[in-house]
RNA sequence: GCACAGGUGGGUGAGUGGUUAAAGCCAACAGACUGUAAAUCUGUCCCUCCUAGCGAGGUACGAAGGUUCGAAUCCUUCCCUGUGCA
């Protein structure tokens, strides 16, 4: 069986849910970090787990690259290679028909890429796309789509929308066929998992049975920024039928009164009992509303790029630690986080670091970041549970009070 | 003392008669960042003024003088730095 979903408690829109997946469960709605090529940039796994995060992404275009899929297979897949135990999803390579665009070159059939390492040249299609994503072994794996560029005119839309769907039929085909072959289908179950599986109810483990967990194949609902579009190709997506669905192709450069519009219309038409994954957003405020908005899952750069880039989030909104004006600030980063780094260093220290070039900017930037996303998506969980829905309703939503 | 080589904007360093307020890089300051080609990218970076512009003035390439329509660039003297020889 593949992963199962469960929803436990349903407030407004908004959902509270767990994922129970090959390699422990998840808590939904869920942030999940993104680790390109099996790295969270600038944080180890350790710090990942003790931040509480879940589930991370990956990515097949990077990993097919470098190091190879098939060194990672050999190495007990992602889990094994990068020595994570908990759940992992991977993307496939079909935001990479978007943004490397001029590297590239689309047909029915597939893609063609020009590795952005090295020039050189390879084909990815549905089916290959599968192939390397089974071999990676991550828990959840995605269809193979193309993320559509904004603007583009309805034509233009339709006709990508319409491939993708082609291309979501041929990759559940080849997932059908071929699921047996992950790279931990013989560890009937994997050690991490054992300890939290005794915390499954009864309701969730009815499910499971000695069949070995496999992965699970989610597909994409594209469809531009046209609501008409965006449903029909959610209702093709469904007829194909998942156990989970993606909304692709937003936080493309379109205005964000739009990415909410389409996020609101799109959910509509997604199976209510299950998972719904909004790929690539966003800012704080952004995932908050998402989630009210019945997003069960999200993940998204920005967390991690901007801590690099210096640009920090907090309670207090946002903090450009590379400012003079931090330069003899004692305070700590966010005085209403509780996270290590903001525990210990001062802003002052915090901008020296970047100013100055040191890694460890980059590592206590980032864990910083992540904590404030995880523990922020933590408390929407926790509201939903107490069915605070009101704190959803104008789509902003507030920090308990301590 | 003599002989070479040099002295350029906050730093470094191009530029050897005219589209040069002076390349590039660094520093500084500000902004961007949303399924990661991203420790990246963009802008500002002599002063003053305004109708805010490939705008107008002023000041500027060690110092002072000179040649020239025109000098960071050529000449003279001086000052300073480095290297070598006494």
């Amino acid at each position: 069986m593949p992963v199962s979903f469960h929803i436990g408690k349903v407030s407004g829109k908004a959902r509270a849910g767990r994922l129970v997946t090959p390699h422990g469960e998840v808590e939904t709605p869920v942030f999940m970090p993104v680790g390109t090529q099996a790295s969270v940039k600038a944080v180890p796994q350790e710090t990942l787990e003790e931040l509480g995060a879940q589930i991370i992404l990956g990515n097949t275009y990077h990993l097919y690259l470098r190091p190879g899929i098939d060194t990672v297979r050999r190495m007990g897949g992602l889990h094994g290679f990068m020595a994570w135990p908990r759940a992992i999803l991977t993307d496939s390579g079909g935001f990479q028909v978007f943004s490397l665009n001029e590297l590239r070159k689309l047909t029915d059939e597939g893609v063609t890429f020009r590795s952005h390492l090295d020039g050189s040249s390879h084909f990815f299609s549905p089916e290959s796309a599968m192939e390397a994503q089974i071999g990676l072994g991550a828990d959840i794996i995605m269809a193979f789509d193309e993320c559509t560029e904004y603007p583009a005119d309805r034509e233009r839309v339709r006709t990508s929308m319409e491939l993708t769907a082609r291309w979501a039929t041929r990759s559940k085909n080849y997932f059908e066929e071929h699921k047996q072959e992950v790279p931990w289908k013989n560890s009937r179950q994997p050690s991490a998992v054992s300890r939290q599986e005794k915390q499954i109810p009864r309701s969730a483990r009815n499910d499971m049975n000695d069949e070995p967990m496999t992965q699970a194949l989610f597909g994409i609902v594209q469809g531009g920024m046209d609501r008409e579009l965006r449903r029909e190709s959610a209702l093709r997506t469904i007829e194909i039928g998942f156990p989970g669905y993606a909304i692709g192709g937003l936080s493309v450069g379109e205005p964000r009164e739009l990415t909410r519009e389409i996020v609101e219309s799109t959910l509509e038409h997604l199976p209510k009992d299950q998972p719904r994954y909004l790929m690539g957003v966003g800012t704080p405020e952004e995932i908050v509303e998402y989630a009210s908005l019945g997003v069960d899952m999200m993940d998204c750069v920005l967390p991690t790029r901007a801590a690099r880039h210096g640009l920090l989030f907090t309670s207090e909104g946002k903090v450009s630690i590379k400012q003079a004006r931090y330069a003899q600030d004692h305070s700590a980063l966010d005085p209403g986080c509780a996270c290590r780094v903001c525990r210990r260093y001062s802003r002052a220290y915090l901008r020296h670091l970047y100013a100055s070039n040191e890694v460890l900017a980059q590592v206590l930037n980032t864990i910083h970041n992540l904590s404030f996303y995880l523990d922020t998506m933590r408390q929407v969980r926790h509201s939903i549970q107490l069915g605070e829905e009101s704190r959803f309703v104008s789509g902003v939503w507030s920090r308990p009070k301590p």
